[in-house]
This record gives structure tokens, sequence and C-alpha cells, in this order.
DNA sequence: CATCGATTGTAGCCAAGGCTACACTTTGGA
DNA sequence: TCCAAAGTGTAGCCTTGGCTACAATCGATG
């Protein structure tokens, strides 16, 4: 789903809604890989390994799936992996699973300080905290520091 | 990348958090469609026709994949188009553009009401939007009445 | 120590959403 | 009127992220 080689090779006066459905779509392409370097640390922090029989009960997809999507995690330098011998995350995996989990949590309180419900709020935040980017997630903090602090 | 037929025929105590990722989903299935209809209602509205190059620069890809997702959207009943003669949405699609612009600008209008810039609103918009339940929307809703009202 | 169930891995299929390349209309201007 | 540019459509390829089916491995238990 991203692009092979290299796209556009011209592309004058890009507009910029152009831009903003562009990045929506890489931000979709880098999704999943967060969501399972999340799931990971979580798996490994709570019971000590992350297996991917266990990824793919938590996602919801069959072993097969999360089996290929590791394989891309390692490909991409996230994970490390021996064959039976479950999964585990590297330095930058580890950055991004922090990043993301705190991300996560920004989201959901965000949510729920603007009066959403706190099981809407973790439903919601799921899919919504791919797409939010730095400028906001600062936003999103400030808000919340003003109206709690 | 929906389910080829019906996936999971057996899913016992399929766990909360599954369901929240497969939400995320099949989310992120309509979400083109979404834009896409939106698109065409707006091109429609300015400009009295919806061209297929002139959707695929809005949208930042090639005229090629334009036409193809405008297939699909034929395909499931939101448009229609005969060669060489624009687009237009079915009552189907123009309902579904409605729903989608009243959505992204709730959405824009709380995440600005909220303290997130102007553009960055806009960008992390076209992404939040498509995760935003009917729930959270109403919330959004109240938050933003009960603030300026 | 053999074997059975669960886990893991592999192979092969599919649809979506990208792309380029090429062919065919349409249309406006010379 | 005719012809070239712009727009449209088709074909074919790729990657991602799903799936099922089958093979291989591990581990516990008889």
């Amino acid at each position: 789903m991203k692009d092979p080689g290299e796209a556009h090779e011209a592309m004058p006066a890009e507009p910029t809604q152009a831009r903003r459905f562009g990045k929506t779509r890489v931000a979709q392409a880098s999704a999943l890989l967060e969501d399972y370097a999340e799931l990971i640390a979580d798996l490994i922090a709570s019971g000590g390994e992350a297996r991917p029989t266990d990824i793919a009960r938590r996602l919801g997809v069959s072993h097969a799936t999360a089996i290929k999507t590791i394989a891309r995690l390692k490909r991409e330098g996230l994970a490390t992996s021996r064959p039976y011998r479950g999964v585990f995350l590297t330095a930058a995996g580890e950055a991004l699973a922090a990043r993301v989990k705190a991300r996560h949590l920004l989201v959901v309180a965000l949510l729920q300080a603007v009066g959403v419900p706190g099981e809407a709020a973790e439903q919601d935040a799921e899919g919504i905290e791919h797409h939010v980017s730095d400028v906001t997630l600062a936003a999103f903090s400030a808000f919340l520091k003003r109206r709690e602090g």
C-alpha cells in the first residue's frame, strides 16, 4: 500500500488537500506496526513473553496473519524472534511502543475530558491515535493541564 | 482488505480488545469511500461536475487509481457514471457525503476548541474523523454547545 | 519414550488501493 | 475540418493485510 520505488516524480503545485490525504494514507501504513509494538510490549510486561498466538488472539486475527506482520516488524527493525521462541522488541521497537502507549493514554484522557464515555473513548482512541500529530498531541496535553492542574 | 466470505466462523469469547481492533480495521475500509463521496459532492456543488482527473488531483493519486475507486463506489451503490460523462452520487451517496461533511466540521471544531491550531486541526481531522463513533460525535457536539452556547 | 494437542510456521489465495504504460474519446483551436 | 492535447479507460503489476489449509515442532502426559 506504499509507493513502489518513488511515486509522483513531478508534482507541480501539489494542492494542500492532496498533501493532507497523502499523510492520512501514510499514517495508516504505520498504524498496524504501532499496534503490534505496543501489544508486544504489553504482553512481555505482563506475562514475560509475547507469543504469536497470543498476539493474534488479542488483535482478533488469525495466527498466520500475526506471524506475517511480525515478519514485517522484523524487516523494519522493530522486533526480533527465532522460530518457536516468542517475539521481542528491539530498542527501536521499545521506543515506538512507549511513544504509542503515551499517545494512547493522552488521547483517551482528552476524549474523556470532553465528555466521551469511558468505553467509547477507549474504542475510538484505538483508531484515532494513529492520526494525531505532534502538534495536536501537544495541544491535548496543554488542554488537560489547563483543565486539571 | 475485507473478509472474503465470512471470517471467524466460530469465535468463542472474543476478547473486547479484539473487537476494538476489528472495528478500527472496518472503519479504515470505508474511510476511502467516505472521502470520495464527500469530495464528489463538493466538486459538484462548487463546479457543477466531478471529473475523475479532478478527483485524482484533489486526493493526490493517479487518475487510474481514482477511476478504480469510482468503480468501487458504483459497485457499492454510492455513485453512478457513464464513460466520459463525469461522476454523480446516488441518494445513498449524497446521504453519506452529507453525514461525512457534518462529522468533519464537528471534528475540526472540537479540535480547535481544545486548542489545536487551525491547520493541524484540518490535517488531523482528515484521518481522525473516520474513527469517531456516534457516541463520541454526540459528546463532541455537547461539549461545543456547552462551551459556546 | 511415544504420542497427542497446541503452537508455530509455510504456502497459496483474495481484495484493496497504489502505480505505470498504453489505448481510446472528446474537444477546442488552427 | 482535422488534429493534438487533455481527459478517460484498461491492463497489468506490486504490497499490505486478511484468510484457510497443511506441515512441522514442542511439550506434557500416559
